[in-house]
DNA sequence: GTCTATAGTCCGATAGAC
DNA sequence: GTCTATCGGACTATAGAC
């Protein structure tokens, strides 16, 4: 046994989450945080660069978990095709989550702030689904615009999965459904 | 005449354009650009709720533009078509103004912050296409999806239309041409 | 771990326009 | 008198520097 407490940052990002969702983002102070965790207000900052940080995986897994899906797609794959089946397979990540995804969404839905900072980290997963996109070939417009499209439309089948009741539908079937909406919606039906 | 010199909003935006343009957004304080306007700080959070907001538009006119463009596309035409003559005829906005355009986008590029800020009015806008969708009879998950998709195209259409030297290529021209490669993304050619 | 600057809020004061 | 735009000072939390 060490001289502290294991996984202080998994104890501040439960502190925070509870307490963000008790009282509000902004009435909830760093030091409150770390209080709670048994630490100080000085041992936050050096995990977290802002109060923001602390809601947002560091080593973002979805970020991993979508290159190594995309890689794996055969090189015939259309790039949109690529996209969902990188979507879909990344998407077993939130399956045993769907609790702490619910808690988690309510409380960045309360606080501007907080929306502000999950778009930039939806806008590097774009990034990221991109710069693998232009791996496997696909040049600049296109590959771009194949990640943000795959984006929006995960973002729309979360906020689905996250609001219906109970454990019914899938993430990955929602993905799917999303997508085929997106491709009705461009044809123009 | 009246106590105080005309356009103190627009003498800030002026001088934090200027001020983050010189040394950078996190370099610059508020106070120096009140001062810099001929104002206090005080005054400088009166106008603006954040340092950030300075080089966001109040009432925004692309919205309105979108919206009133929006409603006189003839019901006959599919949202995704919508959609991009709501955008093209929004660009007109711009045309007078690609060197700001290029300064302000250039302080932006240069700081997170600000990019996140940037997002989140994009996503305001993308919103209210939404709304102006649903106001002409199109279902939810299709009207976010191709209000998300067409602010995608616009996108990089004004991020080309910045970077290009000069002042070749009318933005309008670019929207149409990225949602084109769009519709080619979808299909899968 | 302490110390400090900046961001941003709150309350009140002032001075002109109407 | 009311309304509106400015200024002044005190104050807290964030966040970075030492």
């Amino acid at each position: 046994m060490g001289r502290w407490k294991p996984d202080a940052r998994g104890r501040l990002e439960q502190a925070a989450l509870e307490l963000y969702g008790e009282r509000g983002f902004e009435q909830a102070t760093a030091k409150e945080i770390a209080e709670r965790a048994g630490l100080t207000e000085r041992t936050f900052f050096r995990h977290f660069a802002d109060k923001r940080e602390v809601l947002f995986p560091h080593a973002n897994p979805l970020h991993e978990s979508l290159v190594t899906a995309l890689d794996t797609v055969p090189d015939a794959a259309a790039p949109i095709e690529a996209v969902a089946a990188a979507l879909e397979s990344a998407c077993a990540l939130f399956t045993e989550r769907r609790e702490l995804a619910r808690q988690r969404q309510a409380v960045i839905a309360a606080n501007t702030e907080l929306q502000e900072r999950e778009l930039i980290k939806l806008a590097s997963l774009a990034s990221t689904l991109a710069e693998a996109l232009r791996r496997r070939g696909v040049t600049d417009p296109a590959a771009i615009l194949a990640a943000e499209v795959g984006i929006a439309a995960f973002k729309v089948a979360f906020g689905r999965w996250i609001s219906e009741p109970g454990d019914q539908q899938d993430l990955s079937h929602l993905v799917r459904e999303s997508l085929e909406e997106l491709k009705a919606v461009i044809i123009g039906k």
